[in-house]
DNA sequence: TAGGTGATGACAGCGGCTGACATCATCGCT
DNA sequence: AGCGATGATGTCAGCCGCTGTCATCACCTA
């Protein structure tokens, strides 16, 4: 057990969204956060970089579960199959207990342009992964980043779709939009 | 002509660009940049509304030829074509004459992950322009989303391509990265 | 020449964020 | 029990990004 009391950044991360969510992004302070816990401002900035950052606390087992997906692919997997697995490894941390608190976060994203660029980066930093994560296996390249961002493309349009649609997990919706793609791409262009 | 010095936005952007390649983005205040020009920081930030706004001076154009490449393409073609058009009309923005300028501006967002994060937002507000474009045809939302987000997915890998590769135009190697995209989503998934 | 318009300057102020130093609770060791 | 090490927190000062407000000044129009 910790020596002070354990949790800190999950319970700023708690009051800021609770913050955020009824009084705006923008209008809340980091101090009000902080206080609204028991703590000062500077401490708020010991745990998070940035105001932003405190709504993406956790997000590190996103990135580690989309590695370890990378990694499990088999040996000689193509490198949609080798974004597929990254997917569908992904599928494990948004899990159907994680919706309500993923649901509201989003609710508060949509609200600010400065954390839907935080989101946005924080998905392009996932495709930097799993495009290292080809090319250690060998691709091009420009293979790599084109399939790590169209890895990115089915990610940020699935996840879109399993806020919103409470019937389907996430691993099912994650397929479907992946064989949308490949339904997509399909007919090759004229003018290729 | 104006009543003030005209250009005054492109002067400002000038000096930011060169002021960032030698000092850094962060080492450089907004203060600094408007009294290389002659100018106070409150000016700056009537020009612009953030600092790292005035890297991305000129790029309503892009929007624009986007959106004009979305409106030209054929009535009944494929989300991919009218895509495939969408990229083609970006090209009349990216041409030889721009090339350095380019190059260097890509040079200080390299080395700022601020800068990296807004170029990414402005991507992804790219990829809305051309989603919305889409279900304007008709097109059903999910599909529009996926199709508009691989759109950027081939133009940053191009883009990338077209800052290194000299001897290529900007046409020419999204042609190619789009054929790469069709070849790499020719196989279906095994478990899709 | 007078008045309108719009860009700029000057100033005050908030909030995000940081560095530096002090404090204090807990842990491990004796 | 006592003691030092450790690490989270508090306090304070300060820079910079950014904004509101009002004055100023250049230029245009009549």
């Amino acid at each position: 057990m910790a020596r002070w009391a354990a949790g800190t950044p999950e319970r700023l991360q708690k009051a800021a969204l609770e913050l955020f969510a009824t009084r705006g992004f923008e209008q809340t302070t980091a101090a009000e956060i902080a206080e609204a816990v028991g703590l000062t401002e500077r401490t708020f900035f010991r745990h998070f970089s940035e105001k932003r950052e405190v709504l993406f606390h956790g997000q590190q087992a996103l990135v580690e579960a989309c590695r370890a997906g990378v990694a499990q692919a088999q040996p000689d997997a193509s490198p949609m199959e080798v974004v597929a697995a990254a997917l569908r490894a992904v599928g494990a941390f948004f899990t159907e207990e994680r919706r309500p608190f993923s649901r509201a976060r989003q609710a508060v994203i949509d609200q600010n342009p400065q954390l839907q660029e935080r989101e946005r980066h924080k998905l392009a930093n996932l495709a930097a992964e799993i495009a290292a994560g080809l090319r250690d296996r060998g691709v091009g390249e420009v293979t790599a980043a084109l399939a790590a961002e169209c890895g990115m493309a089915v990610f940020a349009v699935a996840f879109g779709q399993w806020l919103r649609d409470d019937a389907r997990s996430f691993a099912e919706i994650t397929a479907d939009v992946l064989a949308e793609l490949h339904r997509l791409t399909a007919a090759p262009l004229p003018q290729g």
